[in-house]
RNA sequence: CGGAGUGUAGCGCAGUUUGGUAGCGUACCUGCUUUGGGAGCAGGGGGUCGAAGGUUCGAAUCCUUUCACUCCGACCA
């Protein structure tokens, strides 16, 4: 393409609104630009990298063995309705009504369409199993997107789901996903970790979230130095901690105005790990909400996920003091003994028959010392977030935390879908059974800004090979003069006719130090640069992420790009 | 959804306190010069000042309402 003829409007000045190296980049160089809050639209350069990374993925995908289909973006409401997630995804999911005043809602997932179109289309398992996945628009109305393409509300995603007889089998692919996936981020020149993740709204067993490690990500992962092992803190375990405690009477003691861990354990002198903490959150059921206490050890944090994992709620909201008192709770000196009938509660797992700890009294002003917790199983939870400095649960190595962006998320679905909405086949005993089934997703969107987090500098986009918009950027000095421009012209045509992808900046208006801070911006592999050593049949090749140039003569341009592009 | 802020030329901004002819930089167009690190000079085009209502002889500026966008937090498969 030459530059002259395409559309990519660069800009000298970063965008306001943009914060992020991504964001910044991807709109100053031309490859994106804003429509409104969470949209965007893809311009030239954007769309050829979108397209590439897409062809990755569909590439590796049926190269697995998956099938392409696409499903309508809009889907009516009773699809939803009859899963049960119209009303569990909530405000995130945008309705629209037609003319008719129908409902309708922008898709922001498909297992409801995806299961509702194989459903009694396959009704054999000898026509199992299937994968079937698209990439295609989806919407999801955010309360806050930010960060560019990275939490956009329109975005492109691949969504997969396969569809087994037994679970042994959706096992066996959940694994050639998770092989096929790291082919895919490989191929886009990602450093990514697998983790353990908590599996959300989709709901099922197993689940692994795919992170691109940056800066910049919105999720903690926990990380051991001494193994693999990798996980969402939403989702991460640690090894058994040790503490060493102090003997306690069982007794009452005053503690008036104390209602912190910190003040508690000073003034009586007890270590924090001594010490129960009561976090109290209100919980959002389908149709009520309940204040519900979370015990943990005084030196824990309460993981939010886990929590409300914990008690099959839809989410945690903070409890108000009207709230906290309406319940007979007294904030500040809340303890596990002597809890208002009724009140439910959960203790992390760690606590399960501790014995001589310290918590609230329930009575203002008063803790109890001394303190066992109950000897029964049900009231237990993984409560915790695990922190840095914590022994690994596999290998016992020291765990860390790190940031990541998610690209990726396969999950065990199970039955869960098909169950619901009477999704059957017959086995082998002619017994009618619903499909075992596994998701598998991509944000293909939000790859493009999640490679330039990981691969920039100072001065723009570092493009990997595979993602490029091209893989050689042709820098003409001065357009103005007819050699140069014939030169640059030659090597141009040469490279298009052995498939080496290139733009060629033939800008007449721009001088040389423009081109290059373009060519620096948009972030392409190579650069050549046909300019003053022309006279001596020599032209510049420069890479652009080292920005180091070695001198070729004009006839072995072409080659050595090829050697180089391997 | 809570808190804060911003809407003025394609983009980045000043002007608003104290009402009085719509500004600057950049980008764009024309011409001349320049040509290896975002060129110089000269000339030029481009605006319902986010929207609606109000006060006033007169509103970008004051008042009311509303919309949009951004940031912090909550939330986020």
């Amino acid at each position: 393409m030459k530059f002259s003829q395409s559309f990519i409007p660069t800009t000298k000045e970063t965008p306001a609104e943009a914060t992020l190296p991504s964001h910044q980049f991807l709109i100053q160089a031309g490859f994106i630009n804003q429509e409104g809050a969470g949209l965007y639209n893809f311009m030239p350069l954007g769309k050829r990298v979108l397209d590439k990374i897409r062809a990755i993925v569909k590439e590796e995908l049926d190269r697995a063995g998956c099938l392409e289909v696409q499903l309508g973006f809009i889907t009516p409401l009773e699809l939803w309705e009859e899963s049960g997630r119209a009303s569990k995804m909530g405000l995130e999911m945008l309705r629209i009504k037609d003319r008719k005043q129908n409902n309708y809602v922008l898709s922001p997932t498909n297992e409801e369409a995806m299961v509702k179109l194989v459903k009694n289309r396959i009704t054999s398992y000898k026509d199992l199993p299937i994968n079937l996945y698209q990439i295609h628009t989806k919407f999801r109305d955010e309360a806050r997107p930010r960060f560019g393409l990275l939490r956009g509300r329109e975005f492109l995603m691949k969504d997969g789901y396969s569809f087994h007889d037994s679970t042994e089998d959706m096992q066996r692919e959940f694994a050639l996903m998770e092989a096929t996936y790291r082919t895919i981020f490989t191929r886009l020149g990602l450093e990514f970790r697998v983790v353990d993740a908590d599996s959300g709204a989709i709901g099922g067993s197993g689940s692994k979230e795919f992170h691109v490690l940056a800066k910049s990500g919105e999720d903690t992962i926990v990380v051991c130095d001494g193994c693999d092992y990798a996980a969402n803190i939403e989702a991460a375990l640690r090894g058994i901690k040790q503490y060493n405690k102090q003997a306690l009477e069982k007794s009452k003691v005053e503690t008036p105005n104390l209602t912190t861990i910190e003040e508690v354990s000073k003034f009586l002198n007890i270590e924090a790990h001594q010490t129960i903490k009561a976090v109290i959150k209100k919980a959002i059921y389908e149709t009520q909400t309940q204040i519900v206490i979370f015990f943990v050890r005084g030196n824990d944090e309460l993981e939010e996920t886990k929590a409300c994992n914990a008690i099959n709620a839809l989410e945690l909201v903070d409890a108000t003091h009207e709230e906290i008192e309406a319940v007979g709770l007294k904030a500040g000196y809340v303890g596990i003994e002597g809890l208002p009938h009724g009140t439910l509660y959960k203790i992390d797992k760690e606590l399960y028959c501790e014995t001589n700890m310290v918590c609230g009294a329930n009575e203002v002003n008063y803790h109890l010392m001394g303190i066992d917790t109950p000897n029964d199983e049900t009231l237990y939870a993984d409560l915790i977030a695990v922190q840095e400095g914590d022994g690994c649960s596999c290998c016992g190595g020291t765990l860390s935390h790190t940031k990541g962006i998610e690209v990726g998320h396969i999950f065990q679905l199970g039955t869960k879908y098909s169950s619901a909405m009477k999704a059957e086949f017959l086995d082998a005993n002619g017994k009618s059974k619903p499909f075992v089934m596994g998701t598998y997703g991509i944000g293909v969107s939000r790859l493009v800004a999640a490679i330039i987090e990981q691969h920039h500098d100072e001065k723009g986009c570092i493009w990997s090979k595979e993602s490029a918009p091209y893989d050689v950027h042709i820098i003409i000095s001065n357009a103005k003069k007819d050699q140069e421009l014939e030169a640059g012209e030659r090597i141009y045509e040469a490279l298009k006719e052995v498939g080496i992808q290139t733009l060629l900046d033939d800008r007449a208006k721009e001088r040389f130090g423009f081109k290059m801070n373009d060519f620096e911006l948009i972030g392409i592999p190579y650069a050549i640069v046909v300019g003053k050593k022309l006279e001596q049949g020599v032209v510049e090749i420069i890479e652009r992420k080292s920005l180091t140039s070695i001198e070729v003569s004009l006839e072995r341009a072409v080659s050595t790009m090829q050697e180089k592009l391997g």
